[in-house]
DNA sequence: TCGTTTTATGAACACATGTTCATGTAGTAT
DNA sequence: ATACTACATGAACATGTGTTCATAAAACGA
């Protein structure tokens, strides 16, 4: 029963506190308390804060971008391959809403040189939404409109999520994950307009 | 030259600071390093670190909240308001970066009872602008959908706005705002799809 | 010029925080 | 029983940080 269960409870709890309070408002001495032994004792599951921190959006980023890399390399058509971003969007997020909340939130906290590494990361995928979404506009399967603007609004319409995933109060289903799935497509290529 | 030309720059590059590094960050000395004094000397400017951060978060608030509820209590239709939301949210931030950076990133720096406080303002608003999107839909000027994900999506449409503005490598024109005031008032009511 | 306000400083304090280390205990496999 | 590993602790340290205070120079209106 207590096999890595207590390395894994570790990681699960500070990731909470983290994101419930933020990195740099999270003392090692919270995490230890919310688990209910001394600080010292931290340095057994983490070599540092800042590696904790590390583990947490590194781990996060590649397993997202892995998925969003075979989306951008398979022969899907721009409108189809934005579809599927979203969906690994809403599936990774139901699965590791915390994690993606480091992600947006939190990695600014980054020492040099992770800090470029992970910022290096974010500009590489968002460069290739843009690219899927000028290729729909040559296309004519999208709407033509500035790049830049379409780009981030298609992101952050996206960013917002983990909030309905992190927030205590809304029990999600998996009947619920698909039905979000299917409203924010709708928003993003229907857009609020009723026509 | 040197009336109150001193304490504009004294908030001015605390805001700055503040922004890029984040508030925690952020220290006194920090900031009197920034500005050419002593830590010793901030105290001149500002009661405390915190009530720093209470200065920046409830101006800018309240005058947000000011031009929005305007508009809530006029007599436009329900589409006329988000434009005009829209049109407010992109005026304020072309105009106020950073502060509106910190309403979006910073909020929860703040002790209680300033952040719950906060916080219900901050539901307020949304509650009114969902109000407006139900409206809308259930007068038929609006497509149908979800009116959580409906409110959430259109309010997150204009979070990412002051990444835009608080870029430096990025010089930003009157007709450049005019501009993304269009190209993201359409984004929002007809999507990128092309119909 | 005098008095007042603004702007500045050095020194110090109280406390928080990340981290180390030597040591101890509990369980597990051989 | 022995040895090993996982888990835990108290104590201490070095440093960072918000804040106070007494004091001084500078700017400025009277």
């Amino acid at each position: 029963m207590s096999k890595s269960t207590k390395k894994e409870k570790f990681f699960e709890e500070s990731l909470k506190l983290i994101h419930e309070k933020g990195y740099k408002a999270t003392t090692m001495r919270d995490i230890a308390e919310k688990l209910n032994f001394k600080v010292a004792n931290v340095y057994n599951y983490i070599g540092s804060k800042q590696e904790l921190l590390e583990t947490y959006l590194f781990d996060i980023s590649n397993e997202f971008l892995e998925s969003i890399e075979l989306i951008m390399e398979s022969s899907y058509a721009p409108e189809e391959k934005l579809r599927l971003i979203i969906s690994v969007h809403v599936q990774m997020i139901s699965k590791k809403p915390y994690e993606l909340s480091l992600l947006v939130n939190e990695w600014r906290n980054l020492d040099e040189p992770k800090r470029g590494e992970l910022i290096y990361l974010k500009m590489k995928y968002n460069k290739k939404v843009r690219e899927i979404i000028i290729t729909g506009m040559e296309q004519g399967k999208l709407r033509t409109m500035d790049p830049d603007i379409a780009t981030l609004s298609f992101l952050s319409a996206l960013r917002w999520l983990y909030d309905k995933f992190t927030d205590k109060s809304n029990e999600h289903s998996k009947a619920n994950r698909i039905e979000i799935e299917k409203q924010l497509t709708d928003f993003i290529f229907l857009g609020l307009g009723n026509r």
